[in-house]
RNA sequence: GGCCGGUUCGUCUAUCGGCUAGGACAGCCCCCUUUCACGGGGCAAAGACGGGUUCGAUUCCCGUACCGGCUACCA
């Protein structure tokens, strides 16, 4: 089934520039969900060379968000996802904010009227609640819409009389009757509806807003789009716009679909979301994001401290994968390898544990030099100025390995550039004598005369010193880690005490023995 | 309720009719490591169920179960 809907799509794009696009409504946080489905847009466009579109879906007013746009072109800049056209980077089709294309629907939904495919209808949404209350599954259909105040059910006159009047109205779609709606979705291949199980849908509102029915069509006829990809939750309406299509700009030059599978939650099931998070200890949203109405803050991926390219990654690998056994993909192995035919069907549980790898892994994978500007700031934020690029740069490739997000480079590493500010005393202090203080004061005298400063040269004075006092370097080790760090961590001591410098070591040990006196 | 979709280890997944069902995360064990990690090695762990089709079904078909999505003048 997939391999003859690959034919299928190779066989148009011939013809046709892909062109595809993500259409986010800009009321909050960009969801997993919605990252992984720009991902996909933008990887299949990028794999045949084509345009990535970003169309913002604001036709609802009442759910408008202050910033929310703008926070959305900051996260696909995060991610490194720059769509070719948007209402902010232009293009020919502008504009690319269904608000500000209110005009252009219109004359559609009057085409349909004319055409016999929609209707007028004047009930309000008062009278359409108690109906729904009063009878239970109460639908917009065949069945019921000659009971109902619309331009089917009234005569001609009463029509234009109402409409005269400026009565509010809507554009409904007008079903047709036991009609076989169907279509081949490249993911899931071929799917039936019948017409009479779907109710007459709003297709221009009492303001005279498109829904997103119509928009959907309309602008993806005018924007040229040859793909259309979605989440798996809009699978239900889609014999909706496939009527739209044939009614309005023929069938044959509908877009080929993709619903994209669901992420669910991790534990029990459902599509993710956002509180799940918040009650798990994760993220969801891609970026930060401040509900500016209330002023709550949810956390997201990126200040959590995941690379962008671990994020991607990991979103990626939920429902594709290139039929080996490699899971490490850059965005450009990802644009090569991808393909429409290896995503899955099924949803996939997001696995916060297995996200954590992929961080790890990229950041072990990642260049000094490409952690280097980030790591520098988030120092920079914890009042720790590393100006020795060079030495960031040693501290860097020292300490990665043991990094599952960025933000632990604050702890691995703040002590390289600052004396530690709390010192954990207790660990040594049950254990310390006599004996050890001499050790270390005989450390120091060493230390100030070594002249190779390597920890190899440093690691074998330490054993030798602690060899003529008969005592075991195990014992010694964990005093000097804490002389130097202030705790339980870090990688080895002496690297430590080499990126150091003499200096500083030999202070640190200093001041740690007159606490200790 | 109706419609649509989905169903392989706990989780993400491989398998395009030949399977001793492979990999990864997590788990457990061992090695390495005079902190914690990294790394190396190993163990355990799966085809919802019932019918067909077939020499042979995880794979194809049908049914059942379960899970999910949708059922707004929201997207």
């Amino acid at each position: 089934m997939n391999k003859q809907n690959s034919k299928h799509y190779f066989c148009k794009m011939n013809i046709k520039k892909v062109r595809v696009r993500f259409a986010p409504s800009p009321t909050g946080g960009l969801h997993l969900g919605g990252v992984r489905t720009v991902l996909f847009n933008y990887l299949f466009a990028k794999h045949f060379n084509g345009d990535f579109i970003l169309r913002i879906e604001d036709t609802d007013q009442t759910r408008f968000v202050e910033g929310a746009e703008e926070y959305i072109y900051e996260c696909l800049n995060w991610l490194g996802l720059q769509p070719d056209e948007s209402p902010k980077h232009g293009g020919n089709f502008a504009p690319y904010k269904q608000s500000e294309r209110k005009p252009i629907y219109k004359q559609y939904a009057e085409q349909l009227i004319v055409q016999g495919n929609a209707y007028y209808a004047f009930d309000t949404a008062e009278e359409l609640d108690t109906k729904r209350k009063t009878e239970a599954n109460f639908q917009y259909n065949l069945h019921t819409r000659m009971g109902m105040k619309n331009s089917l059910s009234l005569s001609a006159e009463e029509t234009k009389k109402l409409l005269d009047e400026k009565k509010p109205f809507v554009i409904r779609i007008k079903m047709p009757d036991n009609e076989e709606v169907k279509f081949t979705d490249m993911i899931r291949g071929e799917v039936k509806f019948n017409s009479n199980q779907i109710d007459d849908k709003v297709l221009l509102k009492a303001d005279g807003m498109p829904t997103y029915h119509l928009a959907v069509v309309v602008d993806d006829y005018l924007m040229k789009i040859s793909h259309a990809f979605r989440g798996e939750e809009w699978l239900p309406s889609a014999p909706v716009h496939i009527l739209l299509w044939q009614y309005l700009f023929g069938i044959e030059n509908m877009p080929q679909w993709a619903h994209l599978p669901l992420i669910l939650k991790p534990d029990g099931n459902g599509k993710l979301s956002k509180r799940d998070g918040d009650r798990l200890g994760f993220p969801v949203f891609a970026m930060d994001w401040t509900d500016p109405k209330t002023n709550e803050k949810t956390i997201g991926f990126k200040e959590r401290g995941f690379l962008p390219e671990a994020f991607i990654n990991m979103l990626v690998m939920m429902g594709w994968n290139d039929g080996t056994d490699k899971e490490i993909f850059s965005l450009q192995e990802l644009i090569d390898a991808f393909l429409m035919e290896r995503v899955h069907k099924a949803g996939a549980k997001f696995d916060y544990e297995k996200a954590k790898w992929f961080n790890h892994e990229w950041i072990k994978k990642s260049t000094n030099y490409k952690l280097q500007t980030t790591i520098e700031n988030l120092l920079k934020e914890n009042n720790i100025t590393a100006i020795d690029l060079n030495k960031l740069d040693q501290v860097i490739e020292l300490v990665k390995d043991r990094c599952t997000f960025l933000t632990d480079f604050i702890q691995q590493s703040s002590f390289f550039f600052k004396q530690p500010e709390t010192i954990d005393i207790t660990a040594i202090q049950p254990k310390w004598n006599e004996q050890r203080n001499l050790f270390f004061a005989e450390l120091i005298r060493t230390y100030e005369l070594t002249q190779q400063w390597q920890h190899e040269v440093l690691e074998n004075e330490f054993k030798e010193i602690a060899a003529v006092n008969e005592i075991k370097p195990g014992e010694l080790m964990l005093p000097f880690r804490i002389m130097l760090v202030g705790g339980k961590f870090g990688p080895h001591v002496f690297n430590i005490a080499e990126i150091l410098g003499k200096e500083e070591t030999i202070k640190r040990i200093k001041h740690c023995l007159t606490l200790l006196k």
